[in-house]
DNA sequence: TATTGTTATACTCTATAACTATA
DNA sequence: TATAGTTATAGAGTATAACAATA
């Protein structure tokens, strides 16, 4: 079929919240993945790296509270980072487990963060700071606010 | 622990726009899954609905380019409604296969749309309608500019 | 040759249940 | 009893490669 005659579809889930919201949020995922890729960190994983580099000490729950990861999911994670020599794990005493950055775990935060400024700055660059703040409150608001996610 | 001598920890990643989004995504992404479960249907199966609403005699194909799901992965979605009675394949001569909706499948819409607007008004019940135009226009500008998406 | 539908497959992310060890 | 870490597992969602049929 000729380029020029193919029939172009309009979208009739444009009007939609919650459809912007996804298309979005997988959009800039993958983009922030593709910027990642150096590291070979997944997103998740480069959050969690920020985390305890933010939290010196917090254990797997605690983050997993934090970044709403189930405790059993933290596992395969806390091991990968810990297998890359990124994170030292301390017993406690009790069953917790202290985390905290290595060298190279504080040596990767600043190649992530850098990153990931790196991709924020892309993301609307037309968009002024005040604006910007505007729209991460109105997302925050979205999961902040129990309503959402109980009822 | 007591409770209240529980340590809340600071979400370092609270002023990342991208952790905003994909934080708001899944939220709402859950909330809708819970409002669209009386149908059985997915989020996603319940947008290729949509779809096949809008524009009758569309095909996978072109549903899966409308709304970035692959071929592949547009046979199991499209078997799926086809087994509920949801939908009707019709031969086009060639080898495309022209969808629509049967009875069920228009009740379905009726069904989801009156579940979606429901989920979308309890999304930030506070915002205007022009705070709402503009925050989902802001969320088309990121996945619609091709920088967020490729480069 | 390009496109459509298809099969098979794999990988990531997420969710749940159950177990143990400890406070 | 409550919590932390763990194991195993299952289910989405997504991605790629390859094939046959058709324009």
């Amino acid at each position: 079929m000729p380029e020029l005659l193919k029939h172009v579809f309009v979208d009739p889930l444009a009007d939609l919240l919650g459809y912007q919201l996804r298309r979005a949020s997988q959009t800039l995922m993958a983009g922030l993945t593709r910027d990642l890729s150096e590291l070979a960190l997944s997103v998740v994983e480069v959050s969690v790296l920020l985390v305890v580099k933010a939290h010196p000490g917090i254990t797997q729950s605690e983050i997993g509270r934090l970044l709403d990861i189930q405790r059993a999911n933290m596992v395969p994670l806390a091991a990968k980072l810990f297998a890359r020599r990124l994170i030292l794990k301390e017993s406690a005493g009790g069953r917790a487990i202290l985390l905290t950055l290595t060298a190279t775990g504080e040596e990767a935060v600043r190649t992530a963060r850098r990153a990931i400024a790196r991709h924020e700055a892309r993301i609307l660059p037309e968009l002024g700071e005040r604006e910007r703040r505007q729209l991460a409150s109105w997302l925050a608001a979205i999961w902040t606010t129990s309503e959402s996610k109980e009822g």
